[in-house]
DNA sequence: TAGTTTAATTTTTTT
DNA sequence: AATTAAACTA
């Protein structure tokens, strides 16, 4: 077969048809009947119900592939919307490596919000925007409905800001405008809900900017109200595409009800079964809905699921068939055998912990006849970010590297943001909330006093905070060292703003200056706590990122939609996440620690939402066990710190509805001298027990047995913990010691097998003894 | 104005 | 427990 059809039949509409004809396509290879079917079933409605693992990527970029292959449509005329950026690129990765060569013109082939930018940016007129405006994020926001909600003499700490954001917020994602927010909803913060709303929106105009939600509502008001430019893109996006539909709220569903109404060529992809973003808006009905919303739609279930084995789905399936009200879907797969989904109940958090890590570590050398998995296979997904922290602590104390995501991202740390609010002052100097961030940022004498003056001279004046402040310092308001001060960061924003308008500048060296002159790195250079090496690191960080564009206008606006920053690192590590992150992505090994009552299922989960709530959080755990290839280990523990005080917990109701023949009860080590705890045992437990075989083993009974005998107190005295005495009396307070990991440090207490040591450069933490050694002994060691 | 102490709050998260 | 905001003191 020669390469010349590869590249013929991407010439053009009729050439690729023709060598269409010829011989089967490439991107057709592998695949089963029903993917096959989505692919094929070009025009129409169309529904792919994809379960977990089904190969959905796969026949999503076939399809798009295959439009293009066939010549039914040009790159630019095919609208593929995913949620996230991450998705997108991967998208658009697969498709040119389907296609064979990178797809240069798929401009419109991006998330919900970036496609809702380039729309919006040419018709920002028809919402009284200027289409150079600006984009706010979550923080701008906070603070802006912080002066909304002065200016209406609201106590703010009755009704905070965050609030109120949230509820705007929602508002926005049903669709609802100021004026559409209907009047069941006017109780809402103080009976002045809407009120705020519609002074937020005003507010918004007058800067210029739009919050994420807007981005979305506007191009829909656009849509509503201007039928021409409605039409124009209807006519011109042929065929759409939607990955996670399970996932859009009302705004995303009427933004693409409206553009699919004339060719209704609409291929929506998702799952209602891993439907896990209904707290923010996501509705699960728009998927159950479809087939009403376009007639004569083809639904199509993708059910062969190639990623885990046949015990992890069938607890995963066992687990979702509680729900009601789902589209229904029977996932099977072809591969046979393998391990049975692992349970194993913990005396408390620590030891679920430690449990993890010592079972990552024989997992990673190879254990029980199962070949060695690197960490880079095995994820630890948990239902709520704060219980990261137990794992961290341990590994740390054994040195097993991990890897957390989904923690403060890159531009959302302080100093990315101060630095940003320069450049955004540099470029835009009337962007008062930029302004308002980092005008006494490094400190500049200018309090809470000063900075109400200018305020109130820029409103009485009606201009931006850097005139009012321009004005406060000729008049002389604002005098003395902070005046002198405020002065000359005046003149600096008026400097750089200047060396922007110079054609073709150079905007890293500039940013460099601005960083430079504005005292900014100074500030962190002259900061002595622990942080700020690694904040300049950033900065710097920051700086070379700006190579990749042409001034910093492109940088703004690429940051603002474009919040990921997935650096990979070579060395080997378990992945720490949330469940929500873990969407979307397999591990060979996965562990799900915290199977309680109340932790997951959360309780305010089903507190504020109900039987709804709890669908939702069963729909979590299914995406958790299905993101299992070869072995998931489910456990959770008796005894948790929450919020400081020891809980008692109860094992997840979940466990309960796990299938007994697909699990396998591990008989917890901890048994040696703990028990079970008194409410751990109380009624609960027992019932549960009696009904499920999962708990037949002699490991549960052993554990049931003890517990009886041993009231619960304070879990720590409790349990009897082997310390390693000679390892402990080898120190004592003020030794000078060195630890594998965290370098050298002096000894500041002792507690038990651990000891309370304040490294130079890690901080203070708690290490068990027996991994450190006297400083004069590491110093003997050759590295 | 700036640093210090006290009190309140505590999910999931993308754009 | 730990973070964060607000109140308080120097």
């Amino acid at each position: 077969m020669s390469s010349f059809d590869d590249t013929d039949a991407f010439e053009g509409a009729s050439l690729s048809a023709r060598a269409m004809a010829a011989r089967p396509a490439p991107y057709l290879d592998g695949l089963n009947p029903a993917q096959r079917q989505a692919v094929e079933t070009l025009d129409g409605p169309v529904l792919m119900l994809a379960g977990a693992g089904t190969g959905k990527t796969r026949a999503l970029t076939a399809r798009i592939a295959h439009l293009l292959a066939r010549g039914q449509a040009r790159p630019n005329e095919v609208l593929a919307v995913t949620f996230t950026n991450k998705a997108a690129r991967e998208m658009k990765e697969r498709v040119g490596r389907l296609m064979g060569h990178a797809v240069e013109g798929m401009p419109w082939m991006g998330t919900f919000h970036s496609i809702s930018v380039k729309l919006l940016r040419r018709h920002a007129e028809l919402v009284g925007l200027k289409s150079n405006f600006t984009i706010l994020d979550t923080d701008d926001q906070i603070r802006l409905m912080k002066q909304i909600i002065a200016a209406a003499n609201i106590d703010e700490k009755r009704w905070p800001a965050r609030q109120l954001a949230g509820l705007i917020d929602n508002w926005k994602n049903r669709a609802w405008g100021p004026e559409q927010v209907p009047s069941s909803e006017a109780s809402a913060f103080n009976n002045m809900g809407t009120e705020l709303y519609a002074a937020y929106q005003a507010r918004l105009l007058t800067l210029n900017a739009c919050d994420f939600g807007d981005l979305l509502l506007h191009v829909v008001t656009i849509f509503q109200n201007h039928i021409d430019v409605l039409e124009q893109y209807q006519r011109w996006f042929r065929y759409i595409m939607v990955d996670e539909y399970q996932d859009t709220n009302v705004a995303q569903y009427l933004w693409l009800r409206l553009l699919a109404a004339k060719h209704k060529n609409i291929c929506c992809v998702g799952d209602d079964d891993q439907s896990i973003y209904g707290w923010r808006g996501a509705e699960v009905g728009n998927i159950l809905r479809f087939e009403k919303d376009f007639p004569g739609a083809t639904v199509i279930r993708l059910e062969q699921n190639y990623r885990s084995t046949e015990h992890i789905l069938a607890a995963a399936s066992g687990l979702i068939s509680a729900n009601a009200g789902r589209l229904g879907k029977t996932l099977w797969t072809e591969a046979k055998g393998g391990e049975k989904v692992r349970l194993i109940g913990h005396w408390d958090g620590e030891e679920e912990a430690r449990w993890i890590g010592e079972e990552a570590e024989a997992i990673q050398r190879g254990t029980r006849g199962m070949e060695p998995r690197s960490l880079n296979d095995q994820a630890i997904l948990v239902r709520a970010s704060h219980q990261m922290r137990a794992f961290e602590d341990r590994f740390l104390t054994i040195g097993l590297p991990y890897r957390v995501i989904g923690g403060p991202r890159f531009y959302e740390r302080l100093e990315i943001r101060d630095a940003m609010a320069y450049f955004r002052l540099a470029v835009s100097p009337d962007d008062d909330l930029a302004f308002e961030r980092v005008v006494n940022t490094p400190k500049r004498g200018l309090g809470d006093k000063a900075q109400q003056t200018i305020q109130r001279q820029a409103r009485e004046d009606g201009v931006s905070l850097l005139e009012g402040a321009r004005y406060c310092v000729a008049s002389g308001q604002i005098g003395g060292k902070g005046g002198a001060q405020l002065r000359t960061f005046v003149e600096n924003i008026d400097r750089w703003h200047r060396a922007t308008l110079v054609p073709d500048y150079d905007h890293v060296r500039l940013a460099e200056t601005i960083l430079d002159e504005s005292g900014y790195t100074a500030m962190w250079q002259n900061d002595k706590t622990p942080e700020a090496p690694g904040r300049l690191e950033n900065l710097k960080e920051l700086v070379k990122a700006l190579e990749n564009f042409d001034n910093l206008q492109g940088f703004l606006e690429h940051v603002s939609l474009i919040m990921d920053n997935d650096s990979e690192d070579a060395e080997e590590k378990i992945t720490i996440m949330t469940l929500h992150a873990a969407k979307g992505l397999e591990f060979p090994v996965v562990f799900l620690p915290g199977w309680e009552d109340g932790l997951f299922p959360s309780q305010r989960s089903m507190d504020e939402s109900g039987l709804k709530g709890l669908e939702e959080e069963r729909r979590l755990g299914y995406v958790g066990i299905t993101r299992a290839e070869e072995l998931c280990t489910i456990s959770f523990a008796g005894n948790r710190r929450v919020y400081g005080q020891w809980q008692s917990q109860m094992p997840s109701r979940f466990i309960d509805e796990l299938p007994a023949k697909h699990v396998e009860v591990l008989t917890p080590p901890g048994l040696y001298g703990g028990g079970y705890g008194a409410a751990a045992m109380s009624a609960g437990i027992e019932d549960r027990a009696a009904r499920a075989d999962v708990y037949n083993s002699p490991g549960w009974k052993r554990m049931q047995t003890r517990s009886q005998t041993r009231p619960v107190s304070q879990p720590r005295e409790a349990r009897n913990v082997v310390i390693d005495l000679d390892a402990v009396s080898a120190f004592t307070e003020g030794d000078r010691v060195f630890h594998q990991k965290f370098g050298y440090g002096v000894v500041e207490g002792i507690e038990g097998d651990k000891l309370e040591v304040a490294f130079d450069k890690a901080g203070t933490k708690h290490v068990v003894a027996s991994f450190i050694v006297s400083a004069e002994a590491a110093d003997d060691i050759p590295f």
